[in-house]
DNA sequence: GTCGATGCAAAATGTTTGCAAGACC
DNA sequence: GGTCTTGCAAACATTTTGCATCGAC
């Protein structure tokens, strides 16, 4: 994980800085974050102006990846350090649960691509309701 | 179209201003918009603060959707003026191609719910790249 | 006439930019 | 040491809030 980090970051001709680092370690093991949360968290590792550059370039590198959440996105690790899969989001307590890739999510986006003669980079579903907790109420 | 925005309205209480009836036209017969954008196509019949009002009222009421491109997100009326569907993004020239959304996709999307214990309230798929035009450069 | 919706101003929050100083390779 | 990255300050953009006024029902 810390070596496939390396290693990307390496193949783009990236320096591996203190501050990538650090926030590479806020991601790991995380569930996805907002930006003014790690900045939280960041225990004045990095500025805010550098979360953003680092974002951003983790984005474009793949490392990490984005996701909406009604209005709002967070970050979280992409498929590379963890494993590709969606999400269920809780609109009232804001959970986040994670749902497996299968292959006929795949097959299904794939076909639909072929179809309209478009090449994928990136998908994404997301799925809003309520969790078995906030059903009750 | 109208008759059933007016009925949503009624449904919930709202009234029916003409700020709101302009931000429904704005939206009407268009393209998923930005809310600057929105804002620039006032012809200074509504407010920018209203305008947030209001598009937050859309969603929670269901009229309109919120479609999370990249960094930003566009608002679009929802499935109910339209029809239930979900988006190819060129990541190249930002067209939107919209695909309808097959039943098939559909169940399978409900047996993850019901497995997760979870009761959807809505789901979005989109899927970014580069389409038949941009492939070529 | 009542009550909720609006506009305005201003604050709060989120994001980007220019540039000098610092750190990685 | 050269070059890319960082932090800071400040600009810019986006969203929210309080409150007096207005308008739909």
């Amino acid at each position: 994980m810390q070596l496939e980090f390396e290693r990307v970051l390496k193949n783009n001709n990236q320096k591996l800085t203190g501050q990538r680092q650090a926030i590479f370690n806020l991601l790991k093991n995380s569930d996805p974050q907002s930006l003014s949360n790690m900045l939280k968290n960041s225990n004045n590792l990095f500025d805010r102006t550098s979360l953003y550059r680092t974002i951003d370039l983790f984005i474009k590198l793949g490392i990490a990846e984005r996701i909406n959440i009604g209005w709002k996105y967070k970050i979280e690790l992409s498929d590379k350090f963890t494993h590709h899969h969606h999400h269920l989001t809780c609109i009232n307590c804001h959970k986040i649960i994670d749902i497996p890739e299968e292959s006929y999510f795949e097959d299904y986006i794939n076909n639909l691509a072929k179809k309209n003669n478009f090449a994928i980079t990136r998908h994404q579903i997301e799925i809003e309701g309520h969790c078995q907790n906030c059903k009750k109420v």
